[in-house]
DNA sequence: ATAATAAAAGATACGTTTGTCTTTTATTAT
DNA sequence: ATAATAAAAGACAAACGTATCTTTTATTAT
């Protein structure tokens, strides 16, 4: 698996938020753990770490819930760095601590230009490019 | 993280052993262990279970231990199918059971050709090219 | 002020991966 | 045959990721 799952529901939740927002809707824990087909305590517990890391924002209360700053421009790799980390992109394939460009291990060279796709797809991607494509080709997030 | 600890493990295994298989040895698990920097009885687990999936060969009692079998051209995506599976290179980016090619996530396209990418590196590197570069330059597995 | 709502926070539990230790089985050399 | 060696196998434990439930805090509407 290339992301956890704790990251896999961080992404389609923020998305499905992301939706709402664009609509000036706030979404409850509830409604976007049914969206997205994912369990609701452990969700919550997701969109509380977007929240301390500025990802999403959040409001207590009646008429509260989760929702996206406006014009907050947001892209995959935050969502990614937030909740994984940079390993994927950064960490030895071969889980070596010495590795490095000056000193590489048997996989470095090969491994390179790929973790660079990858790096450069999810920051690239804006979330609100991923929610254009929900409304309009039929996406799904469940 | 993209490949599993045990996975990265199983990779240094055995390139050390196919580099003292080049020489007609068998080695140990307390010499692989202690060449790759790996917990030994953790070790002594994954290699069974390289020897259950063929990829490895084993022998009992003294002069015996790990070994490749002469000839055997072995390429690292055995391996790492061994340990981890497939799902690397299959399963949705997004977890979504749903996804596939008629029916793609919001990431489906973007993904797909450094998955395509990942699978051809570890499908058209055998191990004898990493332990060749092991001798010459340099490289190390630990 | 009060009640209702909804996120935040804390405690607990489950499952998988990772890691350790001990016993068993097979093989070799003496 | 016996002792030594080394993998195989099994039992157990720690750490982490995933998941559930309860209590607390903040906000809103009445």
């Amino acid at each position: 698996m290339i992301l956890s799952k704790s990251c896999e529901y961080a992404i389609r939740a923020t998305v499905y938020i992301a939706v709402k927002s664009g609509k000036n809707e706030k979404v409850g824990i509830i409604e976007v753990a049914e969206a997205i087909g994912s369990p609701m305590h452990f969700t919550g517990k997701i969109l509380q770490t977007l929240v301390r890391k500025k990802i999403l924002s959040s409001a207590k209360g009646p008429t509260g819930g989760f929702y996206l700053e406006n014009g907050h421009l947001l892209f995959l790799i935050d969502i990614v760095r937030a909740i994984d980390g940079n390993g994927l992109f950064s960490a030895c394939v071969l889980g070596l601590e010495r590795c490095s460009e000056t000193q590489p291990c048997p996989m470095h060279e090969q491994v390179k230009p790929i973790r660079e796709m990858l790096l450069n797809e999810f920051s690239k991607k804006p979330v609100t490019e991923l929610v254009s494509g929900f409304g309009a080709n039929g996406y799904f997030l469940k």
